[in-house]
DNA sequence: CTGTTAGCGCCTTCAT
DNA sequence: ATGAAGGCGCTAACAG
C-alpha cells in the first residue's frame, strides 16, 4: 500500500481544512503566502505524493496519452515513441505503448482497452488498411478522444496527422536512381495499401515520366517488408526480357534481402543494379555494403504528432477539422547506389 | 467526454440500486441469476463500460504495471518487453514502458513516476550501475510495490531477477572459439560493471583456465555497446605485441564495430581472426559476414520476469524473499567464427 | 483567505 | 437477494 498519506492527514497536522490543503498544493486560489509555504513544507516533511488516481477520477483525465504501433523493435517506430515521449513527458503525460504486431484484431484490443483506461487520446500509426477496425476508430471519435495518426494514416474526419511527404520521397529516390545513370528503375512497393505507401509509387512514376522514362508495371512489385520478401522479388524480376539496373524499395529491409539475392546471383552492386531503400534503418549505414536510404525524421515526426495533440486538447473549439503536417523526407546516399565512389577493393 | 453511463444510469432504468448492479458486474456476491442476466443484458445494450479509474480509486490498485529499460529500439529490450506483454495482457494488466536512454537521472525519474502513478508493480532492467538511483529503488521497496529485475539487475533484500546464466553464455562462446583452433582470444567487457558483464567475463576467463590458455588482462577491453567503440577497441589491440586470433565481444555492436576495422586493415574473418557477439541482435544474421553469437532469448526472458511479478503478487506473505531465475543461452554459430564452411568465394 | 459541502464512479459492510 | 450508507482522495462551488 503506497502513500498513506492524504491531504487529511496532514490538514489534520495543521488544525486546518483539507480544501485549503489542496489550493495550497495547486497553488490555485488565494492562499496566505503563510499557510502555503507551511503547507508545503509539512507535505514534504510527511512525504505526501499526490494520488493521481482520485485526481484523474476528480477531472475526469487521465493524464495519459496511449501510443499505438504496429512494432516497437525497428528504429523507425522507436524514434517516433521517442519524440512523442519527448514532447508529452514535460507536460505531465504518461505515455503507454501498445504494439499490434501487424495484426488487426490486437488493433482492436488496444483501441479498446485504451479507451476502458479513459487515455486522454491516443497517437497511432495504422495497422489496419482494408477498414476492418473503422468502427473501433470511430468509437474513438465519438468518445472526443483526441485522435492523432502517424505515418500511416487513413483519413476519417476530424482526424489530424503527420507524416512525411512520401511522393517526394519517392520522386527523389528515383530521380536519384537516374542520375546515376540507370535506365531501368524497378519500383518493391508495398502489399498494405497505406496512402504513404501509394504516394512513394507515385513519385517513382512520376520521376519516371519527368524524364522521359517508360513506366512499366511489370518492374513493380509488391512486398512486404523483410528480407525474404525482397529475395523473392528479385526472383521474380529475373524472370523479366530485360533486367532492371535499379532498385527503389519502399522497405529497408526488403531492400537488403534483394541485394542478398543479387550477390548470391553474381550481381555487382552498384554497378550492375544499383539499390536504394527507405526508412533509413540503422542497419543501412553500417552494412559492409551500405544502403542508401530515405531518412523519415522519425523523431521530428513524434513530436510533431504529439503537439498536434496537445494543440488539440487546447482547442475547445467544436469545430471539426484535421490538420495534415507533412515532413521533408531526405536521402543518405551510400554505397548500394554510389557509382561515383572510387572503387577500393 | 467518454463513457457517460454509469452503474447509476442502469440502475435507474431498471429501478434497483448500484449496488445491485455492482454485483451483478462482479457476478460476485449471491445475486439471483435472473437480475443478473437482466443487468448484463441492460449494461451491454446501454454500452456501459467500467470506469477504471473508479475502481483503481477505490481498489487501491491500478492494475498498471511499468517496465523501465534503457531503450526499445534494441531487438533485446523489444522482444523482453513483448514477452511481459504477453503474460500481463490476458491478466488485465496494462503495461506502460519508460525508457532511461542510459541517462541515470531519467531512470530516478521513471521510478518517481510510476510510483506517483501508483503502478502496481515495476518491472525493469538497470540503468544505474554506481548505486546512485539506490534511495530511489529502496523507495519503491518501501512502498511495497512489487519489483522484479530482469538481465542487468543488481542485488537487494526481497528483490527477485531474471537473468541468463552469463558465465555460461561467455563460456560457450570462448569454448567455441578453442574449438575453432584459435590461439589468442581477446575478450570486449562492458564499461558498465554490471553482474551479467562481470560474469560473461568469467566465464571467458574460466574456458580459458580450463583449456590450459593464459589468461592474458591485456587482451581484455572495456567497451560500450556501439560501434565506434569496437573499432576503437581493435585499434588498442593492434599495439599488442601478439596479435589475437579470436574476439569474443559482450555487444553484438561492438562486435560488429570490430570487423569493421579488421576488415578495413586488411584482416580476413574468420580465417585471420574469428569474432563472436553476444545479444543476438537480428543483424548478426543478415549481415553478408554473419556473425556468431549468443542467444539470450528474451522473450523467455519477459514472459519469466511477468511470471515471477504476478506470483510475488499473489504470495501476500510477508517473508522477504528472492527468486532467481537463470536461463540457458544458446550460441547460434555463424560466418564469422566458422573456419569449417566451405569458402565459396 | 478559509471552511463547508458535495460528488467523481465504484465497491463493500451492515442491515433488512 | 437487495437496499442504504459511507468512503477511496481530491477538487470546485458556494458560502462566509
Amino acid at each position: 500500500m503506497p502513500n498513506k498519506v492524504t491531504i487529511y492527514d496532514i490538514a489534520e497536522k495543521l488544525n486546518i481544512t483539507a480544501a485549503t490543503v489542496s489550493r495550497a498544493l495547486n497553488n490555485n486560489a488565494k492562499i496566505k503566502e503563510s499557510t502555503k509555504e507551511l503547507v508545503l513544507a509539512t507535505a514534504a516533511q510527511m512525504g505526501y505524493k499526490q494520488n493521481r488516481l482520485a485526481q484523474a477520477l476528480k477531472s475526469g483525465r487521465s493524464n495519459v496519452v496511449g501510443v499505438i504501433v504496429p512494432r516497437i523493435d525497428s528504429n523507425f517506430f522507436a524514434s517516433a515513441i521517442r519524440g512523442i515521449e519527448d514532447e508529452l513527458s514535460p507536460q505531465g503525460y504518461q505515455v503507454v505503448i501498445c504494439q499490434t504486431h501487424d495484426d488487426v484484431v490486437k488493433e482492436k484490443e488496444n483501441l479498446i482497452t485504451l479507451l476502458d483506461t479513459q487515455v486522454d487520446g491516443i497517437i497511432m500509426s495504422l495497422t489496419d488498411v482494408k477498414g476492418d477496425n473503422n468502427d473501433s476508430i470511430l468509437k474513438v471519435l465519438e468518445s472526443h478522444v483526441p485522435l492523432v495518426f502517424f505515418d500511416r494514416k487513413k483519413d476519417f474526419e476530424g482526424v489530424s496527422s503527420v507524416t512525411i511527404n512520401d511522393f517526394r520521397g519517392g520522386y527523389i529516390a528515383t530521380k536519384h536512381l537516374i542520375d546515376q545513370g540507370c535506365k531501368k528503375i524497378a519500383h518493391f512497393s508495398r502489399k498494405q495499401p497505406f496512402e504513404i505507401f501509394q504516394n512513394r509509387f507515385l513519385g517513382y512514376k512520376q520521376a519516371l515520366v519527368d524524364h522521359n522514362f517508360e513506366y512499366d508495371e511489370n518492374y513493380v512489385i509488391e512486398v512486404n517488408s523483410d528480407l525474404e520478401e525482397g529475395r523473392e522479388a528479385v526472383r521474380k524480376l529475373m524472370s523479366l526480357a530485360v533486367l532492371p539496373d535499379a532498385i527503389f524499395s519502399s522497405s529497408d529491409f526488403a531492400a537488403l534481402g534483394a541485394i542478398q539475392e543479387l550477390k548470391e546471383r553474381g550481381f555487382e552492386i552498384p554497378k550492375d543494379i544499383c539499390v536504394v531503400g527507405f526508412s533509413n534503418e540503422p542497419f543501412t549505414k553500417f552494412m559492409e555494403l551500405s544502403i542508401t536510404s530515405v531518412d523519415q525524421s522519425p523523431l521530428e515526426m513524434g513530436k510533431m504528432a504529439a503537439r498536434v495533440f496537445l494543440e488539440q486538447l487546447q482547442s475547445k473549439e467544436t469545430i471539426k477539422m484535421e490538420k495534415m503536417i507533412v515532413l521533408s523526407p531526405e536521402l543518405h546516399i551510400r554505397k548500394s547506389s554510389n557509382r561515383n565512389l572510387p572503387v577500393k577493393e
